[in-house]
RNA sequence: GGGGGUGUAGCUCAGUCGGUAGAGCAACGGCCUUUUAAGCCGUGGGCCCUGGGUUCGAGUCCCAGCGCCCCCA
């Protein structure tokens, strides 16, 4: 992690030279364009030639003495630039080709052309660095495929992996479909706390902090439900949220401890009002996302097999070609390619209800304790002291979820476990709900809201009398007396977004569409660890000194007993 | 928490039976005014994750720890 010494030498002699290597800008910036535009809005082959300004990072550089080609890219796109030293004058080029790096930013000023290979070129007349780097990036040609410093250090595969690049850039797209989807059907965004007194609208453990000031512990919220239908009630008809939420639990490729959730709640609809609305938002993303680039030629078969490989190598099996990462299937505005399977999202998405699935792929009756039990048995699970809704639950999640790989909403859901839904009108067992799963992942979950307080209170405290222990369990009393003042019929959704963008970008782990995925705080290296721990304590300075070896040991273990 | 995998140059990876640590790219030096997956020639570069152990000798074998990945709880 140390600067390497040429890169320090090369800053340094940039600045004997009275060039500073971190300039607040440049009038070589003036006529800028981004490279996308510019290559838009340009003909290489028109004449008189087009001139104009470009800035951005240097990503290949090929010095032939006299000249020197470079390929600059920006966030839009990669031009080629040509510098030669008689256009330059022969104290400027000989400043940038001596001190120039991969990695740095520069600034060119020029014409746009094309070289004898054919390939549009910026034939710069003016160029400046405009930031030095003073770390070698990862080599262009493999890339950077080491997933943990993909991870910790995001803004080094950001730059090294243009598929990487692409994906946050979909994830933003995304966000703002989303937004617009439900803006366009009359929802206003709104803003719920992330600090809550009582971790509700879930069952999942908290994380904990404290506020110093009102000297009062408080949860990371796990859900911001409890808040939104408190809107409800104060007269909004159609809100949503799209935000953070915390769960302190495990880890895995589909859960990350903090994660962006959208919820939405809208009055005097019900939960099939929420099927056709997902249904139509999710077909909508799925025709718009950006079109993958034309397959190279020559690509035809073994359609399964590259898209598993290219899928799985997302880390940079072939950085160089990034861009065409997703398969070379034809590009179909109904359907996606994500972990080997064809997904459709032709509407109407497959239907079942919880009850079916369950005898389907499990052999279970829902209502049968002996036939859960033995199902769960047969599925190797571990049936002791679990109450029959969360061994249902189980054996749901291990023997139905996997099955799920088109997108299918599940209906029906028993009542026990949906404690904030109401229930169907001709079959209270039930509750007028839905979870969408796509690849075998819980996208969605929606039901019609439990608006009547007397019964929410029931069910809140039966929850909290059978909770596991580890879950803080009370009952939200405010919700409750937010109920009593009148709540419209409603029908709420939450919709998990870092797993919608895996889908929509073929992302197999939930921190390939987290840009900061939480990771364990590395261990200081044994030199790092030395030196902090010389400074506090007096007995490291002897065993670290200068002095005598032997001599240094007797005085350290002396002190130490 | 348990099991499996993994950790070697800035990056991507080799490393045989335990016997002086390798390649390509990047870097550095030289040559070249249209090159293009690294132009041509040359040079340098390593706490083999950490700590113990076995051994005449450990990147390699054993034990423990740490990080990351996967599976399970």
């Amino acid at each position: 992690m140390d600067v390497p010494p040429e890169r320090r030498a090369k800053l340094e002699a940039l600045r004997e030279a009275g060039c500073d290597p971190f300039p607040p800008g440049s009038g070589l910036l003036d006529q800028r364009l981004p490279l996308s535009q510019a290559l838009a809005e340009h003909d290489p082959d028109a004449e008189p030639r087009a001139a104009f300004g470009v800035a951005g990072r240097v990503m290949a550089l090929r010095d032939h003495g006299n000249s020197l080609f470079l390929d600059v890219r920006d966030a839009t796109g990669r031009l080629q630039l040509y510098l030669r030293k008689k256009d330059l004058g022969e104290e400027a080029f000989k400043l940038l080709k001596q001190n120039l790096d991969l990695g740095d930013f520069v600034a060119a000023h020029g014409e746009l052309g094309r070289t004898r290979l054919g390939e549009a070129t910026l034939f710069v007349s003016a160029a400046e660095l405009l930031s030095k780097s003073l770390a070698v990036p990862p080599s262009e040609w493999y890339g950077l495929s080491d997933v943990e410093t993909r991870y910790r250090q995001r803004y080094v595969d950001l730059v090294a992996n243009p598929q990487s690049f692409a994906r946050f850039a979909e994830r933003s797209r995304l966000l703002s479909a989303l937004r617009r989807a439900l803006e366009e059907r009359g929802f206003m965004e709104v803003e719920t706390p992330m600090l809550h007194g009582i971790a509700g609208g879930a069952a999942a453990r908290p994380f904990t902090t404290h506020h110093n000031t009102l000297d009062m512990d408080l949860f990371l919220r796990i859900a911001p439900e409890l808040h939104l239908k408190r809107l409800l009630v104060g007269g909004y008809e159609r809100v949503f949220e799209i935000g953070r939420n915390f769960r302190n639990e495990g880890l895995s490729p589909r859960h990350n401890p903090e994660f962006t959730m959208l919820e939405a709640y809208w009055a005097y609809a019900r939960m099939d009002d929420w099927v056709d609305a997902t249904e139509a938002i999710l077909a909508e993303l799925v025709a718009t996302r950006p079109q993958p680039p034309e397959p190279e030629a020559g690509e035809d078969a073994g359609d399964d097999a590259s898209a598993a490989a290219g899928d799985g190598a997302a880390s940079g099996d072939m950085p160089e070609n990034a861009t065409d990462t997703p398969p070379a299937k034809p590009w179909n505005p109904e359907t996606l390619q994500w972990g080997g399977h064809e997904l459709s999202f032709a509407r109407p998405f497959a239907r079942a209800t919880y009850a079916e699935l369950l005898q389907e792929h499990a052999g279970a009756n829902v209502h049968d304790v002996e036939s859960v039990t033995s199902a769960a048995r047969a599925a190797g699970l571990a049936t002791e002291g679990l109450g029959q809704a969360k061994l249902i639950d189980e054996l749901f999640g291990e023997l139905v979820e996997p099955k799920l790989v088109q997108p299918t909403f599940v209906t029906d859901f028993p009542i026990s476990m949906s404690p904030l839904a109401k229930a169907r009108p001709e079959q209270p067992e039930v509750a007028e709900r839905f979870e969408l799963y796509i690849a075998g992942m819980e996208v969605a979950n929606a039901f019609s809201e439990l608006n009547d307080p007397d019964e929410q209170l029931r069910r809140f405290e039966e929850q909290v009398a059978s909770r596991d222990p580890e879950l803080p369990g009370e009952v939200d009393h405010d919700y409750v007396q937010a109920l009593r003042c009148g709540m419209p019929p409603a029908a709420g959704i939450g919709i998990g977004v870092d797993r919608l963008t895996m889908l929509l970008t073929g992302a197999e782990t939930i921190r390939d569409v987290i840009l900061f995925p939480l990771l364990r705080r590395r261990a200081p290296s044994s030199a790092e660890a030395a030196q902090n721990e010389s400074a506090p304590t007096d007995a490291a300075p002897a065993a670290s000194g200068s002095g005598e070896g032997p001599a240094a040991d007797a005085t350290s273990s002396g002190r130490s007993e």
